[in-house]
DNA sequence: AAGAGATTTGACCAAACGGTAAAAATGTTA
DNA sequence: TAACATTTTTACCGTTTGGTCAAATCTCTT
């Protein structure tokens, strides 16, 4: 489920929020959710996520003053979400158990919320306008200190040598392909509709990727 | 939804194509891929690709009768050479070089049609309303055929077990990556707005992942 | 139960949008 | 160059969309 609503879900309501104001922003969330990841922003409109809401237009507008304050909110609540996977990368950890528990998470992640992840990828390809501040500040802040801890491991000789921070995009793109393109995955395998059982061969295929051996495996049996 | 139109763009001249007709269309296509790849299908407005053709909205539609049907030419027109890559590879060949030179091959074309890779995405995180059933025939047979050539590999313990499939979905999602999300990716990694230098760190850090040995790596200078 | 404040509704609006019709302009060819 | 076909433009239309407003209703407190 959706955590979204951080402090500031900034309505016309300066005071302390009501039984009604919470429950009703919580329910306009989900409904856009719904109809922003299927659609993106510009396909999404009021009247279909005040529909969703079970709510009239002008309900809606009344908890949130336009569309793109919607938007806002949703993104910026997930974007917390998003991010908790890698903030648990440790220093102290075994860098084989550490990274296969971010790509576990990750996975897991794309799994339970890849509503969430087709937002984020559609406010990414349109090339992130009402996040790109965050990308430039706040991701790459914590890109940039994990990708230290990263290459502390390749100066051990724990890690094979490349660049951190396109190993984490590697990960990234992995693990979010299956949420944002889960319709092609589950057209090329065949599978109907709501079907979500490729994930355990995705996340088999993921440790053999990244934690063991792909090429020149000749101790195959 | 809607099945993609054949080989021709079919407009209501089923006679030969005249000099402007041919120049014209391209024109059309041209600014609607700019468009649509940044906006999205819907964000995409016939006014703005009729701008961005230099070209008054009638005159668009006297080529294209709807706004659906230059969605729909562009992404046609786009799947073989999206396909090109895996189609190459080769049952003959050694697998390592293979798979190698697949990988740059759509490194290559993520780099050098970003915008196609975009409209591409686009269309996926939609729900393939265009190209849905392409993705359950012609991709998928494609997909099975070439599946077949990496599962003998592994047979022969020249690749390790893996499922094929999952290993195409990688590939496709690491190396499409980098187009779809290059605003991410440039943020993060602090460079301007047209800066593509990163592909060469990609393309490394691809060769390690699926090439190389990434973890316990114990053979590093 | 009354009053204040919060919530909901219906009626409405201006702009943007996809698309059309027909005339005017241009190109092509005999 | 005249006749025909193609292309372009001007003016327009119906619908959808984001958003407003004031009145009506509901909720909570005292």
């Amino acid at each position: 489920m959706a955590q979204i609503s951080t402090a500031s879900t900034s309505v016309k309501h300066p005071r302390s929020k009501t039984r009604i104001q919470q429950e009703n922003e919580e329910r306009i969330l989900l409904a856009a959710l719904e109809v922003f990841s299927q659609n993106g922003f510009h396909g999404a409109t009021l009247d279909r996520i005040a529909s969703a809401a079970d709510m009239s237009k002008p309900n809606l507008l009344y908890y949130f003053k336009n569309k793109e304050e919607i938007h806002i909110a949703l993104l910026t609540g997930l974007l917390d979400v998003w991010l908790a996977p890698l903030r648990e990368i440790s220093a102290d950890g075994e860098p084989t158990l550490e990274i296969g528990a971010y790509i576990r998470r990750k996975l897991e992640s794309s799994r339970e919320f890849p509503r969430e992840s087709r937002l984020f990828a559609n406010e990414i390809l349109a090339g992130a306008p009402h996040i790109g501040t965050f990308l430039q500040t706040e991701l790459k802040q914590l890109v940039d200190e994990k990708a230290k801890i990263l290459q502390r491991w390749i100066d051990n000789g724990q890690l094979a040598p490349c660049d951190p921070r396109h190993l984490l995009f590697a990960i990234w793109s992995t693990t979010q392909h299956y949420a944002d393109f889960s319709v092609q995955v589950r057209h090329v395998l065949g599978l109907p509709p709501g079907d979500k059982s490729y994930y355990t061969d995705a996340a088999e295929m993921l440790d053999t990727l990244f934690l063991g051996r792909l090429m020149g495996a000749d101790d195959v049996p």
